[in-house]
RNA sequence: GGUCUCGUGGCCGAGUGGCUUAGGCGGUGGUCUGCAAAACCAUUUACAGCGGUUCGAAUCCGCUCGAGACCUCCA
């Protein structure tokens, strides 16, 4: 019924098959963030587009290790491997230890995500907690013989790598054009040319944090941790390796010159990577500080927000898109998938309240499959969200006695959107947190009071509770059944 | 400059050779309602431009224009 999984592989560049190598085992790494700074809402994309892929392959059965690491230390922050590390000068600036930042924006990124419904992975391993295997991968890089130490830092040899390998397979770049165009940097001296990269580097005095090794006292480069994390914890060849496409290269181009020269293999068989979050046609990121925190969306607290967005909405908003394609950021666009939203959460309380009858006039069969073709068409999520809108017609046509529904077919019905809207999109109610027991009892008193003085034909007062109740955001709507109230934020 | 990607209706956003009314939001008309709201029904506007391949292209090819990504930290 499921039918297969296709899914887009970077490396080839077409939807393939996904086989699992040791199933019902998956392995999954997904490049985490640098902690050090808020999460925006870039961040939350390679998050829920990875927790999409989490949750289906668990609900297709397999079991899967999900890694997702935090780069806490080895992020160099500018040009030519040779500034000075993110997180130690943030610590510096704010006269803090630099774990006490990584603590501090750990922490944040992780409300954060638990905000936005992203289950955790199975194992969020540290750079900093991993330095030894770091420096054991990259001695076999050295015994290999394509890397070279120069004082005290190691890097790695991508020219001589290039001879039997092809550097570039991932990200379709070429050696020469690299060579063509790499930029003259200040500063790398050190290395034999501009596009060899660091596997370790000498800390300077001023830098604090560092670690002992054979080479130098220093810090490993950018590149090895992922190499080093993924194959401690999935083994040298796994399944899915998963970020965002600016990871493509360098940074996931060196993965795999890493894992062939200290592993003889490629780390993984299936490369996935999402699509950016732009806002005015520029991608959403730190270095053209054009970024909207997710804090930020949250309580609306920024300029460009013409009001506050809650988690699902934005979580919507991103699975609307299929994860390839770009995303622009607008406020019209956000309100619209809050909206639609809202929409399917009415419909699903409505599933509820059905009533089965003898035979069905509506194909829930169909409509279920559907969901999952699209699903199995490299997780293609706007088009199984146009699904379960199309559903959404149908649960209120059985609702207005315009379609009827079998008691099996309301089993399906009542499955099929608990499994894709909440199990698979990770979709959640948001409780108004206002609901309790006092407020449910006196909303009740007011609808009892309201629906007399409408029998009375006292409509100037209905409308007068109505109007004050919308003043506290409270709407009431007259069904057949009774007045029912909806309350939000 | 090099490599790559993209350009869909008022907005967002699927679709890659021949029926998709994709879907959402918005708009319009209607049903329902004391009036609303919600819901339902109907409806509206597309494939950047030019040329080519083809019986047939939004979809393939070429060119032009425009936008973006990577090449340096970034999800």
């Amino acid at each position: 019924m499921t039918k297969e999984l296709f899914l887009y592989n970077t490396l080839s560049r077409k939807k393939e098959l996904f086989e699992a190598l040791n199933p019902p085992h998956v392995g999954l790494y997904v490049c985490g963030p640098t902690v050090y700074g808020d999460g925006h809402l870039g961040h939350a994309r390679p998050a829920i587009t990875f927790d999409m892929v989490f949750r289906y392959l668990m609900h297709l059965g397999y079991k899967v290790r999900y890694v997702r690491n935090i780069t806490d230390v080895g992020h160099l922050e500018n040009d030519a491997d040779e500034g000075e590390d993110k997180i130690g000068k943030k610590a510096r600036l704010e006269q803090l230890e630099p774990m006490e930042i990584v603590q501090y924006y750990s922490d944040r990124y992780h409300k954060n995500m638990d905000e936005l419904n992203t289950l955790h992975p199975s194992i969020e391993p540290r750079a900093s907690g991993h330095i030894i295997e770091q420096i054991e991968m990259t001695k076999k890089i050295l015994n290999a013989g394509f890397a070279y130490e120069v004082n005290g830092s190691v890097y790695f040899d991508v020219e001589k790598y290039n001879e039997k390998h092809n550097y570039g397979k991932l990200s379709g770049r070429v050696l020469e054009d690299l060579k063509a165009n790499t930029r003259e940097l200040e500063g790398q001296k050190d290395k034999r040319n501009p596009f060899d990269f660091a596997l370790w580097k000498k800390a300077q005095p001023e830098h604090i944090m560092h670690w002992p090794s054979q080479w130098s006292d220093g810090f490993p480069g950018w590149h090895i941790e992922c190499s080093a994390m993924s194959s401690k914890y999935l083994g040298e060849y796994f399944d899915i390796h998963g970020g965002g496409m600016d990871l493509l290269f360098p940074h996931h181009e060196s993965e795999i010159a890493q894992s062939q020269t200290a592993n003889n293999t490629d780390p993984c068989k299936y490369w996935m990577h999402n699509n950016m979050i732009t806002i005015g046609g520029k991608k959403m990121g730190k270095s053209l500080n054009n970024f909207i925190t997710l804090n930020e969306f949250f309580t609306g607290d920024h300029k460009l927000l013409g009001q506050a967005f809650s988690p699902m909405s934005i979580r919507f908003f991103i699975l609307q898109a299929h994860y390839r394609s770009p995303l622009d950021f607008s406020n019209e666009a956000l309100q619209a998938a809050e909206k639609g939203l809202k929409r399917l959460f009415t419909a699903m309380e409505t599933i509820d309240k059905l009533t089965p009858s003898d035979d069905s006039t509506v194909n829930l069969k169909e409509l279920s499959q559907s969901c999952y073709d699209a699903m199995n068409d490299d997780f293609n999520s706007p088009v199984l969200i146009a699904h379960l809108f199309d559903g959404v017609r149908i649960i209120n046509s059985i609702n207005d006695k315009k379609e009827t529904i079998s008691k099996e077919d309301l089993v399906l019905l009542t499955k099929t959107y608990h499994d894709f809207v909440f199990e698979i999109l990770g979709l959640k109610a948001e409780s108004s947190g206002t609901q309790n027991d006092l407020s449910a009892e006196l909303m009740n008193s007011i609808i009892a009071i309201r629906q007399k003085a409408k029998e009375n034909k006292d409509y100037s007062t209905s409308d007068m509770i109505r109007d004050e109740l919308k003043k506290l955001n409270i709407t009431i709507k007259d069904t057949k059944d009774g007045a029912i109230w909806d309350f939000e934020d």
